[in-house]
DNA sequence: CATGAATGAGGGTTCATTCAT
DNA sequence: TATGAATGAACCCTCATTCAT
């Protein structure tokens, strides 16, 4: 009987939150910014949140809630050398769709991150945990190396990928990450694969005529074959 | 406007806001807990700095001055195999020393990275040519595989590394970053050296006996092949 | 403009609004509160008060109505000593029932009479000028002292009734206030009445055996002389 | 070396804000009102008390315990009635020419009173207690009837002379409130006192040829006998 | 020059009031 | 008419910056 509760404003905030939170950072966005950016104005903003503060926590948790059900899920790793190389490249693929779908909110954990650190700690936890038994898997398997030390491996290539987010972030139109995950993976392949797997790595790679590369998605010449 | 007459006040304010920075935050730290940890009074503050975003600004350029002068020095590449890898861990271990003296500002960077992200860029820009040059080098030399995309490849090794960072700062004592750094270039020649460099790297991995290991800083027994 | 279609959601509103104020206190008490507490809404308030303050405002006017009413009938004195210490002691106890009954709202006059002083000390006014006019007929009939001062008289009873009035607002549950009516009563009598009062008050109070007396609702043994 | 604080502020602002307090009601005093009123910036307010609530806070508390002081002295009760009424009359004019200078204050209390119920509560009980032990003595000193019930009749006192204050508070300029205290006097000297009290009383009354009376500071021709 | 008291713009939050339904 | 979502003025408090000493 009264006027209907905007149904979209509380989406609405959330978005536009992650825009401003995004551009102006978290302490320079003020709520009515954040208000008017979603369309309504600063006294309805506490209709749907109990502060700028809760609004930011929901922001930043609904989002690593998202990222862990993207990064961790517990799939039974394949136990063939084709299997993991394609496994691999797709998950990437994906996630790296996902992660460019996610850019602004992303610039806002960076500047978050202190007050959200155990949050954030806990997803790199989770993370990190994964690449590990994955890498543990995979050393029974044969398909890494046995001396590999599986803590430290996980740590760098979250870094590496991490890098590669990094890299996603500044780019303003949607970028050719295909070639860049290709590269990625034969790095560690190689860095950590058996030979076994790394003769399955070349395989592929010939079976591929030719390849998007390089970090300034310009083409390279060059016989990457 | 002449000069001021205490001119440690200035060199004071800097580290002070280091601290002061890393400790609270950005936004958290206020101008008199600025100069209250330099020793001097919030009002003589601003007889050494236009504004505690000047200040700020400077902090942020003065490190990330000492940090391009440790990270892109320009020495030749080696050309042995031997030269190469000794040389690597060597480079590593100093700027690791470098960094974890660095720690405090380092935070700092973190979370104000967004405001100064012209100048966090510049740097990471040099750290990346600096490695796309050498990996570029090493590659005539013949160290690393031709089809190495240098560009990509000095990408993922920063982040690796940054990784590593970001694990020291976390770190409440000195850590054993040694055996970080030995996985890591091993990691890397794998991923990205040529069968002479590797085979180099093989013996000099059995000419130690033993080594720190693990991202728990905790020894693994065996060698690792 | 037309009459409200509920006429029973105006009288609810003044009810809610006596008791929310009392619970919240004047600024406390929020309009949805006392919407909320006569079962409308906030929105219907509107329909029926210009605003909250017209609500306090008619709360207000409309208690001290009655409170008019219950104080400053203008019955004839009695002449008889008897009859007057009889009716002394009936008004009272009646009047302590209502003001009883009234307590919440009671309360809330205490933290606005600031605003609506005039209304309160018009109130005040017509309480004195009420006493001051029994006073002066008293005298008349003999039964007060003709040196007693019926203005500053009827000031320091209805301070002392009033204080009795705070008392009462202080308790849980109904006190016995008969007792305190009893001693008040007594106190003016010997404080301004003729010796042939004072004497009538004696003979009334031997006629009781025993009575229910002091602050704290517990019975005095001892009969008061 | 810096400017001085001006050591007046402090004192400024807690008169200030009794006179705001005063004017406006705790909850309409804004701050900035009352650091204007006491000549400061509201910035400055901040630097002397840690919020609004402190400060009032500090009102309300200094001045219970300023009335503490002014009204609870437990003074030996004097034996004889002509040192009693010369004690009490003394005593009273003193309270009132003390509460005359805080009307600005008692008239705030009424309105906290609420928040602070706790403190006046407390005071009240004081008083009362005071007043309470006063009559008790005075029973043993056959001053004061037997039969009187004390706690009660302390509360009617205080209720009397509440109202007085409160009628004091009404005052534009200083009234002549000493005949008050002589009528209020003798209403309780008679209301309780023993005959002997009494007859003091009326020796002391006849020493006086003429007395300012009346509740309009208008003087009474006549001798009120 | 140095000090810290003083300033006041600015932001988060509340809630009386309005208005679309 | 009745509803409650929406509005925005107002207020408390913070803190970068200024200024009297």
């Amino acid at each position: 009987m009264s006027r209907p509760a905007d149904p979209t404003a509380k989406i609405a905030l959330l978005r536009a939150a992650e825009e401003v939170f995004a551009d102006k950072g978290v302490d320079g966005a003020k709520v009515e910014d954040i208000a008017r950016a979603a369309g309504i104005s600063k006294g309805a903003f506490y209709l749907h949140f109990e502060s700028k503060e809760a609004l930011l926590r929901q922001v930043v948790e609904s989002f690593l809630g998202r990222m862990s059900a993207q990064f961790t899920l517990d799939e039974k790793t394949p136990e063939s050398a084709e299997a993991l190389l394609s496994l691999w490249l797709s998950r990437d693929i994906e996630s790296f769709e996902f992660l460019w779908q996610s850019r602004a909110i992303l610039g806002i954990l960076e500047s978050c991150a202190g007050d959200y650190r155990y949050l954030v700690d806990a997803f790199r936890g989770e993370c990190r945990n994964t690449a590990v038994r994955w890498i543990a898997l995979l050393k029974e398997n044969g398909l890494v190396r046995k001396d590999v030390d599986a803590e430290l491996t996980a740590l760098l290539m979250n870094g590496a990928y991490n890098e590669l987010v990094t890299r996603l972030l500044t780019e303003r139109s949607h970028p050719e990450f295909r070639g860049w995950l290709l590269t990625t993976r034969e790095l560690f392949v190689r860095g950590i694969g058996t030979q076994k797997l790394i003769t399955a790595l070349e395989k592929d790679a010939e079976a591929r005529p030719s390849r998007v590369n390089g970090t300034n998605g310009k083409r390279h010449e060059g016989a990457h074959r």
